[in-house]
Parts: structure tokens; sequence; C-alpha cells
DNA sequence: ATGTTC
């Protein structure tokens, strides 16, 4: 190891870890160029090469990684406010805005957009991000200042993504996706840090949306296209590594600079999808609940590489931060933040599972110090996807969560009993995990009102 | 996560 190994989280959230998770943390301490530490979230398991969870930072004479961002590239949460209280809202309505945004929404496995992107408007697409659809007229310009990198991450290279990758989004403009992805509407419950609460528009008992989700089929076929780049990068320059999925190449190197280059574009197709639901979003309120008035609050991903300035022993150093389920979460004054944000850290939304709580955090000075401005993103697995189906039944679960008053639609029971409540571990305790280690601040806890899932 | 095993 070339650093130590650094978790974050409660004894009780160490006994429930899987061991593979310890001797991943300790694989990534072996990679070239990586600085202070190889870190995990309380959130963290079992992934792919780096855990889901990790954070490992990397000096100019280090690696990239694709396994530290993960297939899902960029997937994230973005928060909407709605400014309306629940109370306002008669169990009628919100049963009429249930069905309305399931027939709006794509989402599903496979799941198809109305959006074509011709393939001209699709470079644009992928070097613009969410500024392109907007100029598209999907959402509005005053949405921008409140998306990470304001919408458009720079340093996307369209050239580097596969004629594959490309065919595949070819419908999947402004759709959820399946598995974890969803979009909740959501009641302000409690309110933790009223100050920071305030800024970011949340009033307790209001209704809020989260749309989880991230850059669908294109994504995923860039982190399957590298992982062969990645493989043949490592023997030509000859790394020894502990485990293959930690393929990886030099930042400076060719492979390494045409990754960076795909998945930048990724994370702006990403943001675009999250900025055309947005706007798919509007019209359903438009139509059920037109006195709602739409606003974002933030967006923000959690599986990326990002190149950024931290302070390491003293000195500022530039650094590529790969944070695969870990969610940035920059100190006060960080880059590009909405001159709205100037005195709060950087928004973190931590979804939990279906029929439980999700958190809305803020970015720490101190968490800039002591995991590159990161934390976790959401509660993590307690039962595989299999375990899950055997244990629970996908039209129980529904039935269960409607007598709570939270109504799930969803396009697959069976994608419902491996989501169910009982499959993940509990949020407050994953959530609580990352305050007491200064890496975020809660700010509130939000409630399910509305379920819709692939 | 994913046209869920090229």
């Amino acid at each position: 190891m070339r650093v130590p190994g650094r978790l974050f989280a409660t004894e009780a959230l160490v006994r429930a870890m899987d061991n593979k998770v310890f001797e991943q943390v300790r694989n990534v301490a072996t990679l070239p160029g990586i600085v202070s530490a190889s870190l995990a979230m309380p959130d963290a398991h079992w992934g792919y090469g780096f855990p889901i969870g990790g954070v490992a930072a990397f000096d100019e004479d280090g690696i990239v990684c694709m396994g530290g961002v993960g297939y899902d590239i960029s997937c994230g949460v973005r928060l909407v406010r709605a400014n309306i209280p629940r109370g306002e809202v008669s169990p009628k309505v919100l049963g009429r805005l249930a069905d309305d945004l399931f027939t709006t929404i794509p989402a599903g496995l496979g799941s198809e957009g109305a959006i074509k992107v011709t393939e001209g408007r699709l470079e644009e697409l992928l070097d613009q991000g969410a500024r392109f659809v907007v100029e598209q007229g999907y959402g509005r310009s005053e949405d921008l200042p409140f998306i990470e990198e304001l919408g458009s991450v720079p340093g996307a290279d369209p050239s580097k993504v596969s004629a594959h990758a490309k065919r595949r989004q070819r419908s999947q403009l402004g759709t959820l996706g399946s598995g974890n992805h969803y979009l909740e509407v959501q009641q302000v419950d409690a309110i933790h840090d009223s100050t920071t609460a305030r800024v970011l528009g949340l009033r307790a008992g209001e209704l809020v949306i989260s749309i989880h989700c991230g850059s669908r089929g294109l994504g995923h076929q860039i982190a399957t296209d590298y992982q062969h780049t990645m493989a043949a990068a490592t023997s030509s320059y000859g790394f020894t590594l502990p485990d293959r999925e930690l393929v990886g190449a030099p930042l400076k190197s060719a492979e390494g600079l045409a990754y960076l280059g795909a998945m930048r574009a990724a994370i702006n197709y990403a943001l675009a999808n999250r900025q055309v639901l947005t706007d798919l979003l509007r019209q359903s309120f438009e139509r059920v609940l037109p006195e709602a008035e739409l606003e974002v609050v933030y967006d923000v991903s959690h599986n990326t590489c990002k190149e950024e300035e931290h302070v390491v022993d003293g000195h500022r150093q530039r650094l590529w931060v790969h944070r695969k389920g870990a969610t940035r979460a920059l100190g006060p004054g960080w880059p590009h933040h909405p001159s709205a944000y100037e005195s709060i850290g950087q928004p973190v939304f931590i979804g939990g599972s279906m029929g439980t709580s999700s958190y809305v955090l803020a970015g720490t000075s101190e968490g800039m110090r002591r995991s590159f401005g990161s934390a976790c993103h959401g509660a993590g697995r307690a039962l595989s996807r299999t375990a899950a189906k055997q244990r629970f039944r996908g039209d129980q679960v529904v039935r269960e969560l409607a007598a709570q008053g939270i109504l799930v639609r969803s396009h697959s029971v069976r994608g419902v009993a491996e989501e169910a409540p009982g499959a993940y571990k509990d949020v407050g305790e994953v959530v609580a995990a990352v305050e007491a280690a200064g890496l975020s601040t809660t700010v509130a806890r939000l409630l399910p009102v509305i379920s819709v899932k692939g």
C-alpha cells in the first residue's frame, strides 16, 4: 500500500460491511499516484474494482481508473422544490399526480423517450450538457446555476465516445432507467439546520421532487469500451495490480485523456437527461397541480472523476478525484457555486429507499480536509437483489406502502421487490455517520409521497 | 447500473 486506507463509519456499519470492501479499499491504496489515503464512505459495499462508496484522489503523475467511476457514469440526484405545502394537496389530486407522472416520465430497462437526438446535435449535447438542452427549450436558463458545473462540465470529448455508445442512447434522453433509479415526490419532514434550509428554499411540510438517474446506455457503453482500452494500457505501461478490475491509464497518456474526455461527455449527458426530466416533471405538475412552482434546488452526481484543487499537507494541489457511489460535497465557496449559495457548502442529496427517508446535507470545510469534499450517496443494500426477491413480493410491498400513504407506480413488480425498504440499510444511520465524521452537515429530512420507478 | 450472459 502506498497510502493508508480510511473508512468513515460507525462500529455497527463496519460490522455489517462485506469483507470485500476492506480488501478493495486496500487494493485502491496500491494504485500509482494516489494521494493521502484510499477512502470509503459509511454506505460502502462491494463494487467493480473500487468499492461503491469509494473515494480516491490522484496527482498528475497518477492514473485514471474506470472502476473508480463505475458503469453508471454521473449517476446523481436533482432536487426540485414545488413551493407548495403537502397539506394543500388533496389525496385525490396526489393520486392523479402519481398517475400523470407515471405516464409522463419514461422509466424501466430499455425505456425510450420521445426525444430523438440527431448525430450532429448529439456532439453538441455531449459537449454542452444541460446548457444545450435548455437552449433547445427544455427547462429554463434560471435552472443552470443550480446544476453542478453550471450544467456543463468542461473537457468533454465526444470524438472519444464510440459509435456504439452514441447509438445506444438514441431514444434515451429524458428517461429514468431502472434499478434504484426513481423520481420521487417528497415532503420536507424535518429541518435540522434552519439557516441552510432557508438558503435552499426548503420549508417544513412543503413538497419537493428528487430525480435519481444517470447517463443510461451511453455511460454504460463508455465504461464497457474503456474497460478494454484500460486493460491494454495497464499491460503496455507495465503496472502490476492487485486486482485486474483496477485497470487504468496514466492521466497524461492518450488512453487516460481519451477516457476522461468520454467520461465527461457522459457526465454532460446525465446532466442533460436530468434537465429534460425536469421539463417533463413541470409539464406533469402544470396539468395536475398548476399552483406549484417548480424550481431547481441543486443537481449533484455521485459517480465521477473530477479535476479539482485541494490542500494536501499544507499546499494546494491539482488532483483527479474519483468518487464512486460518493457524492461531491465541497465546502463553502466551492467553484461555480450560485451566488445565492455563497454562504453554504455544496448541497448533497442522499436517497434512502422507497418508503423511507431521504436527506439533504451540505459540504463542509472539514470534509475538504478529510475526504476531498465527499460524502456518502445512499443507504446501501442490506440484501442482494436475489435475496430481496426471495424475501419480498412486489405487489405486497406496494400495498403496504399505500397503507402508509405512499403511492408507488412501477413498471416492474419484480423491481419493487428488489428495491423493497427492507432490502436497504438504515439511511439515517449512514447520514449520522457522515455528520459525525464532519464530512457534511444534515440540513433536512424528506419523506416519500409518490415514487415513480422503472 | 446495463438492449439484465458477445
